[in-house]
DNA sequence: CGGCTGACTCTGG
DNA sequence: TCCAGAGCCAGCC
């Protein structure tokens, strides 16, 4: 059982319920054998039509990432966050002590 | 087949 | 509280 590395880190963000996130290093944790970095690059693979709740998928500092480009993504993601319940204060840093998903 | 790139994380100042 | 540097591995051309 071992596609490809994304493959299983695409499955496990998958199983993030709605209204918590997670962060690279969780998902990395929970996949066992990657580092965090493997989970930033695999999501940024994943197309934005994807299934893949990738949008509860931040960075340890609770805020949301983005590769480059200025394609906006951004607020797009904070808003898919703050619709789930997930606010962010004026930093755009969410409260990962209160949201953070712990996993099953 | 070889090399480059990339949503990261942690410690110290 | 914010800024900077170092470590790491899988996919793609």
């Amino acid at each position: 059982m071992n596609p490809t590395i994304y493959k299983q880190i695409y499955e496990i963000i998958r199983l993030i319920p709605s209204g918590k996130v997670a962060t690279y290093g969780q998902i990395s944790e929970i996949v066992g054998y990657c580092t965090a970095r493997m989970v930033g690059y695999a999501v940024s693979s994943i197309p934005l039509s994807s299934v893949i709740p990738w949008q509860r998928v931040i960075n340890y500092k609770g805020e949301i990432s983005l590769r480059s480009s200025g394609s906006g993504g951004e607020l797009v993601q904070q808003k898919l966050l703050e619709s789930e319940g997930v606010k962010s204060d004026q930093s755009g840093r969410t409260d990962l002590e209160q949201y953070r998903w712990e996993g099953e």
